[in-house]
DNA sequence: CGTATGACGAGCC
DNA sequence: AGGCTCGCCATAC
C-alpha cells in the first residue's frame, strides 16, 4: 500500500475513541516503532485534512498540542467538541482522557492485517 | 549515499 | 520550573 508505517499509523489513530487522547510516543509503540514518536508526526503531517483519520487525538506526552498556533486551535477545538476539556495551561490531563490503548490481540491484529 | 527536517520524548543544566 | 540538547525514526533532497 502507500507506506505499511502510514498504514498502521493510519489504523491506530482511527482507534482512538472519540474523547480521548493518545500520545505520538504511544501511537508509535502501538504502530511498531517504540521511538519513533516523531515518525508519527511526520505521518499525521502527511495526512490531508479532510482524511478520515482522528489526527487531533493525538497529542504530546506532555497532555498539550504541538502545532502552529493556527492547527493548534483548531485541534483544540475539535477535541472540545468530542468532550475533552482542556486545564489552565491548555493541556489535557491524560490520567483522565488518555486512551487506554489497544488489547495485545487487538494491537497484532491491526498490525497484521497489512504486511 | 550523506545531510537536513520534523505535529516527539527523555534527560540534564 | 523552564529551557536546551541529544537521541530516534522515516522521508525529502
Amino acid at each position: 500500500m502507500t507506506s505499511s508505517l502510514f498504514e498502521q499509523i493510519f489504523k491506530i489513530v482511527c482507534c482512538i475513541p472519540a474523547g480521548q487522547v493518545a500520545t505520538y510516543g504511544q501511537v508509535a509503540r502501538l504502530a511498531g516503532v517504540p521511538r519513533g514518536a516523531r515518525t508519527v508526526g511526520w505521518a499525521l503531517r502527511a495526512m490531508p485534512e479532510d482524511s478520515d483519520v482522528p489526527w487531533q487525538r493525538v497529542i504530546n506526552a506532555q497532555g498539550s498540542l504541538s502545532l502552529d498556533p493556527h492547527g493548534n486551535a483548531i485541534q483544540r477545538a475539535l477535541l472540545e467538541a468530542e468532550g475533552v476539556v482542556f486545564g489552565p495551561e491548555g493541556r489535557v490531563d491524560l490520567r483522565l482522557y488518555g486512551w487506554a490503548g489497544l488489547e495485545p490481540a487487538e494491537r497484532e491484529q491491526i498490525l497484521s492485517s497489512e504486511p
